[in-house]
DNA sequence: TTACGGCCTTGATATTGGTCAAGCCGGGGA
DNA sequence: TCCCCGGCTTGACCAATATCAAGGCCGTAA
């Protein structure tokens, strides 16, 4: 039932069934195959997106080829809805699912119509973007002010549940160390520096933080103070999450 | 007469004139001296600002008191009003005047309250704060994908006139330096370098692009496209600039 | 089982840019 | 006029990270 789950996400949380019913009858339920690409870079952007399982990899492309992944979106999140208000808007990411992957997809010009007559809606909008304003600026002055180290260990601090938890990377290696704006090799390189330092102990992509003090000493030298890096582009899901 | 010079930015200038009275009404005028501070990082936000005449720096300050320029803000532009929307704001950035500068400072709580009742407005805004975003994700691939140099070029290619125009950098060498997160040493070597080439000539804050094909060459071995690193948080005066 | 292919790790080396220290230049004030 | 100071430049050096190349570890498919 699509109504159900557009409300797992804050912004249709608030909507009178009346315009929920009016978004849902446009939606459109999308299955992506892992490696599935949903759009492409600088396609124009007629509609936008909320993840019900799996995990989209938003990134840009450099004129090389090289790939940059911006977000790793998960299950709840809506993404790409900012664009909605610009002139003639286009993608600036690309977008690809992680893994087999659902979302449900809604037309721009149609949600628009809708938020007309919902002033309360826009304002959460507008707080929603306002925080995603935010932590674009934390992103950045982790790249200008960071080393590749703190970022690394910011990372893996905001991904660690609380208590001495353990946990799974959420993505391959390779696409971490793109989101964290590192080579591979450097990923590696760092990884393995915290495990001989005793911090904590990687296995695949199982990670057991050893020393939770010590990763946190590591991630505040260069970064900024407490929560740098949270995600910038996620919205929890309101109960348990799915996890692979 | 404010209602006049708040009507020089967009967001501002579809209200009716009901509106304009009311926003108008509570807005203050404030002028600042050179190196006169605004606000601090950190401060509860409140009140959101419109520059029409003089430059405000917004940095973020790092731990150990390094600062990164973010923006340098110039007339008929505003700033902070995305933090509006946030639940319990406060400036993410800290603001300072570069030099002697006049604003017009809106209250928030006030103008949200008007915003009530304009959806246009509220659409207005959701443009505004979409093309921030934008910009600061153009930001965030320049860090990641683009070297110092590049970055050096694509911002000299963004300011300079059409045509084989020379014009002066808009703030002194070490604050651009900042903003586009190099050392001041490394900025002046890029300049040596260029110059070297051919390419341009910098004497003071006169820039001489002689070979602008060449610039754009540079700017784009790394970088993206085309306009990285356009004005990210500028909206340009209708009329004439006002310029130094 | 073996062979192939991805992904990851490791080492050696190259580059970039940062840091430190010194000197230069130009403007404002005595 | 000279001096001083801040902002800029330059050079020497160093640290961080990218790059290049090779090899290891699995999982999958023949």
């Amino acid at each position: 039932m699509i109504k159900t789950d557009l409300k797992k996400n804050f912004i249709f949380a608030r909507l009178r069934e009346d315009q929920l019913d009016r978004v849902a009858s446009h939606a459109v339920q999308i299955k992506l195959d892992e490696g599935e690409m949903l759009f492409q870079q600088n396609d124009p952007a007629d509609r936008f997106y909320i993840v019900l399982k799996g995990q989209i990899k938003l990134y840009r492309l450099g004129p090389s080829g090289n790939e940059k992944v911006i977000e790793i979106v998960t299950p709840c999140s809506t993404f790409a809805e900012a664009l909605m208000f610009l002139d003639r808007p286009t993608y600036p990411v690309g977008a690809e699912a992680l893994q087999p992957t659902e979302l449900i997809s809604i037309d721009n010009a149609d949600f628009a119509r809708m938020l007309r007559d919902s002033v309360d809606t826009c304002f959460m909008l507008l707080g929603d973007m306002s925080q995603r304003l935010r932590g674009l600026i934390r992103e950045i002055d982790d790249l200008s002010l960071s080393s590749a180290t703190c970022r690394v260990a910011g990372y893996l601090l905001t991904k660690s549940p609380p208590g001495d938890g353990a946990f799974n990377l959420e993505a391959p290696k390779q696409t971490l160390a793109s989101r964290l704006s590192v080579q591979p090799e450097t990923f590696s390189r760092i990884i393995r520096n915290l495990s001989d330092q005793g911090v904590l102990a990687v296995h695949g992509s199982r990670v057991e933080i050893s020393d939770r003090h010590r990763l946190e000493a590591i991630a505040n030298v260069c970064g900024l103070a407490d929560d740098s890096l949270a995600d910038t582009f996620h919205y929890p899901c309101p109960p348990a999450r799915p996890r692979h």
